[in-house]
DNA sequence: ATGACTTCGGCACGAAGA
C-alpha cells in the first residue's frame, strides 16, 4: 500500500500537475495540504474520476487539508481538538479497512509560526501540544498510523542545506525542534529518516526565490510518522523530487512509503 | 538585503507562505 503526503500550494492552481502525478505515481492514498479552497470549490470530480475517494477539509484563502483514497473513508475526524474557536483548517483524520486490517491517515498542516515573537508563533507552539495530545490517544489503539503532512519543522541541521540561514525562523526554533522530537519520543518512526539513515540532501521543499530549487538550498520539513505497528510494515520511502522540476510546480514535492499489504 | 517568487482576493497590491 503506497501512502503520500503533498503540499500543494493551491489545489486550483495545482490541479493538472496533481492529476499528472497520481496518474504516474499511483497511491493507494493522497494526504494533501495547503488547499487554499472551500469544500465546495474543492476540484473532486477530477479525481473521482481517477478512481479515488475525496475527504476535504478546505478553508478560503488559507490552509485547508484533504485526503485522496481508493479505499473509502471511515470514522472521518475534521479538525484538532484542544482550543475553542480554531477555525483553521489543518488536520483530517481518517481510517481505511485493508483486508489484512485498518490504518489510520491524518493529513497534517502544522502552522509555519513566523515571525518569532509574535501570536503566530505561539499558535504553532500550542497546535504542537494539541496534535501531541491527539497522537498520544491514538497510539492507544495500537493500530497501523501514520500522520503525513508539512509539518513546518526542520527536525535537525541534517535537514536543511544551509541550517545558518535558520536560525531565526520558526522552523528551526529549539521549541519547535523540541515538540517534534517530544512527538516522535512517543513511539513514532520518521518514515524518510528510518529507510534513508543519516543521509545528508533530502529535501522536501525549496523556496520559489533566489534560484533555491537550482542552488538546491532545500530544507526537509514534510514527514511521515508512523506507530509501531505501521513501522513494522515499512517497506520503502522516498522523496519525489522531480516534481519541483515541472512547469508551475508547488515549492514542495510529494514524499511516499509502502506498507506491506 | 526587511530582496528575490507564487498564490489569493479581486482588479491593486498587501498578506502569507517558509
Amino acid at each position: 500500500m503506497k501512502i503520500a503526503t503533498w503540499n500543494v500550494n493551491s489545489i486550483k492552481a495545482r490541479l493538472d500537475n496533481a492529476l499528472a502525478w497520481l496518474r504516474q505515481a499511483n497511491p493507494d492514498i493522497l494526504c494533501l495540504q495547503e488547499l487554499k479552497c472551500e469544500d465546495h470549490a474543492f476540484p473532486a470530480q477530477a479525481f473521482e474520476e481517477l478512481g479515488y475517494n475525496v475527504l476535504v477539509h478546505g478553508q478560503k484563502t488559507y490552509n485547508g487539508v484533504a485526503i485522496l483514497s481508493k479505499l473509502k473513508p471511515e470514522d472521518v475526524t475534521r479538525g484538532l481538538a484542544g482550543e475553542d474557536g480554531d477555525s483553521q483548517a489543518r488536520y483530517l483524520e481518517a481510517v481505511f479497512a485493508r483486508k489484512s486490517g485498518v490504518v489510520r491517515v491524518a493529513s497534517i498542516y502544522l502552522p509555519n509560526g513566523n515571525p518569532l515573537g509574535t501570536e503566530k508563533f505561539a499558535y504553532k507552539l500550542r497546535w504542537m501540544d494539541r496534535l501531541q495530545a491527539r497522537a498520544k490517544a491514538l497510539l492507544k489503539l495500537e493500530e497501523p498510523l501514520v500522520l503525513a503532512g508539512d509539518y513546518n519543522v526542520i527536525p535537525t541541521p541534517l535537514d536543511a542545506r544551509h541550517p545558518e540561514n535558520w536560525t531565526n525562523d520558526a522552523l528551526f526554533q529549539p521549541e519547535s525542534r523540541a515538540k517534534f522530537r517530544t512527538l516522535l519520543n512517543l513511539g513514532f518512526t520518521d518514515a524518510i529518516r528510518q529507510v534513508h539513515g543519516d543521509e545528508p540532501g533530502l529535501y522536501t521543499f525549496w523556496d520559489y526565490q533566489a534560484g533555491a530549487w537550482q542552488r538546491n538550498n532545500g530544507i526537509r520539513i514534510d514527514h511521515l510518522l508512523l506507530s509501531p505497528q505501521a513501522a513494522d510494515l515499512l517497506k520503502s520511502a522516498h522523496i519525489d523530487r522531480e516534481v519541483r522540476t515541472q512547469e508551475k510546480p508547488s515549492d514542495h514535492v510529494p514524499v511516499v512509503i509502502e506498507l506491506k499489504a
